[in-house]
DNA sequence: AAATATTTTTAGGTTAACCTAAAAATATTT
DNA sequence: AAATATTTTTAGGTTAACCTAAAAATATTT
């Protein structure tokens, strides 16, 4: 049974959701997250339903089969690893990279992956920090915190971000802050919760308490 | 005005047809080439007809615009950038790699293509010889002729195939017949137009008339 | 517990891209 | 030139993936 661009996009949608919530996925969580309205989440439910890539029970929300999950992890270690490829082989900035990996990632064809992956040397993490599964879909987990739970004096190493979209990536770069970039953490402002960060023994930053909850830092 | 994948392959299935018959393109060959009922092909057109992307003249024809070649170009242009990609950079043989640049050929965003290219070395030929149109869609044309046009003594390199399809790609590989090779022509047989070619200064094999027609070669 | 609010589904549509069968236009043969 | 054959278009359908508006189910408040 042959699965569509859009029901891929679906089931990776219902993944993440239930990794992040972990409960039942309803509706309207998946109308948000993929831009659409709730009847035609519904629509799409049905159909998954019937190929028995998810378990939907009326009104109670979906959770993926098996099945359902195994097609949204190679889903996602493609879209990583294409990732990977545009921003370590074409050059791309880590900004400009996820419309075209959420194309790429659709590409079907025997041994591609694989390919691709042996390729980029195996990398197990995306520009972004977030793990790639393997070919046998194990995830390696990192022992991360949000920037926000550090202590003044805790000193950590960035490993991921939380909030994808461009404008934080962007600002991030402004700011001197990417992937394994060392920080300590001065001083926290008790009224807004906002902190001072050394970064990289050099310069000290201001950030937002929006800014910390968004980053991942592993300490040190 | 986007334009969507079945249309992109629309217009490329005609900018080949044209290429190959110079004159206008009659449903029924279209059809053909996309594996389509007639009528479906008609209702394309009036779609295509409607972007100002063909001319089309009912029970007359059809032919690209200016804007409807140009996107053939491009996605020609794309088509065998990646092909080069998966066979130099991924190692898949010849006979692979079609169906995953007919895929990866739709991938759109700013940019892509032209750093692909400058990654590949910006190369003027495809995996099967065919010339690959610069950023400004210019063409290289080689002089080549089928190899069933040599007369007993000449030589010749193989610069392409005309089927690009696996068994024949296979076939060549098993003789030992790829691009680049060099060979001599040395007998022709009357009867059926088989001829005897002398590979590489060293194995000697005899190719029927149908390969003979779908190999082009420059004479050397 | 009843009333009200929220969420989800159903009903009924639309569009792109396909289809078959019939009709119409064009080309070829006699 | 008429008859016949071939090609193309039109008419009328289907399916996936979307939509809005209304109805139904579930959750929350009073
Ligand atoms: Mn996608
Ligand atoms: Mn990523
Ligand atoms: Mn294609
Ligand atoms: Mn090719």
């Amino acid at each position: 049974m042959t699965i569509t661009t859009a029901e891929e996009n679906y089931l990776k949608a219902i993944f993440k959701i239930a990794e992040k919530e972990g409960k039942a996925v309803l509706t309207n969580s998946i109308a948000g997250a993929m831009n659409t309205a709730a009847a035609s989440v519904t629509d799409m439910l049905k159909r998954l339903s019937d190929k028995q890539l998810i378990k939907y029970e009326k009104y109670r929300g979906v959770a993926l089969t098996e099945e359902g999950s195994r097609v949204a992890t190679v889903l996602i270690r493609k879209h990583r690893l294409w990732e990977v490829f545009l921003v370590d082989k074409l050059g791309f900035a880590w900004d400009e990279v996820h419309d075209l990996a959420e194309q790429l990632e659709h590409v079907q064809g025997e041994s591609l992956v694989d390919r691709l992956d042996t390729f980029l040397g195996h990398p197990r993490f995306d520009p972004h920090g977030d793990p790639i599964p393997d070919a046998e879909g194990r995830w390696v987990y990192r022992q991360q915190v949000r920037l926000s739970v550090l202590q003044p004096g805790q000193r950590g190493v960035v490993t991921g971000v939380d909030d994808h979209a461009a404008p934080f990536l962007q600002y991030l770069d402004q700011i001197g802050l990417g992937l394994g970039v060392e920080l300590l953490l001065t001083a926290r402002t008790a009224y807004d919760q906002s902190v001072q960060v050394l970064i990289g023994g050099r310069a000290e930053v201001t950030l937002s308490d929006k800014v910390a909850q968004n980053l991942f830092v592993k300490v040190s």
